[in-house]
DNA sequence: CAACTATATGACCGCATAGTCATGTTGTCA
DNA sequence: TGACAACATGACTATGCGGTCATATAGTTG
């Protein structure tokens, strides 16, 4: 962790803020591999049209996504190739609870 | 990011939230070299001695930091190291978005 | 034992925000 | 032009949670 100022440390606490919604971390899965249209996140997750429009304008004015107009449709990719590397790094930390509190369980 | 199951990504998006307070970033932060007690951190963070304690209780829960007692004081520490690189890729994306931004300035 | 220190915790308040609903805006097609 | 589809957005509600205050618990010291 490198130096933070007081004023990083809210930007850095803001950006971890925007991940730490599950339907964030979903429509940022659903755009591993590939662009999407709303619609087909919609469909992916199962949300609001309203609802994934909300947390795409989110993601995107903290530069996580990009997004393509085509006609009347609108395509969002992931522009922030880090998201991928916290994403496994969580996953690293959350697995390895996940095993600890299982071992803690079989001992009761 | 790896396969992501729905039950997963829930525990993902905790642990980011967990990250995302400006609070808990500050209280991170001032673990980063020495372990330190609870009046440590509250007089590095300048919060109330109970906030502290609730932010502490709940880095424990999520398995960022272990706790050591010592007679009357407790003792804490960073316990996941991937805190750190976490920490490190969220900055280095905030300082991207940082310099795209004040370019953009620079352009009006 | 009483007095003090260090920490944790329950009750409570206020705010931020996720979700919904309705509507606005933009582009396409007949 | 009107009708429709895709997306964005403002208003609103409800809930989660950060912060504070008071208090409880545990350990030390006299």
């Amino acid at each position: 962790m490198a130096k933070l100022t007081p004023e990083l440390m809210d930007i850095v606490a803001e950006r971890f803020r925007a991940l730490g919604e599950p339907m964030r971390i979903r429509i940022l899965d659903a755009l591993r591999h590939r662009e999407r249209t709303v619609t087909d996140l919609v469909e992916a997750t199962g949300a609001t049209q309203a609802n994934v429009s909300k947390h795409l304008t989110l993601l995107h004015r903290l530069g996580f996504v990009a997004r393509r107009k085509e006609g009347t449709r609108v395509f969002y990719r992931v522009d922030d190739p880090d998201v991928f590397e916290l994403c496994d790094l969580v996953c690293g930390g959350a697995r390895k609870r996940v095993r600890r509190e299982s071992r803690a369980l079989r001992r009761t």
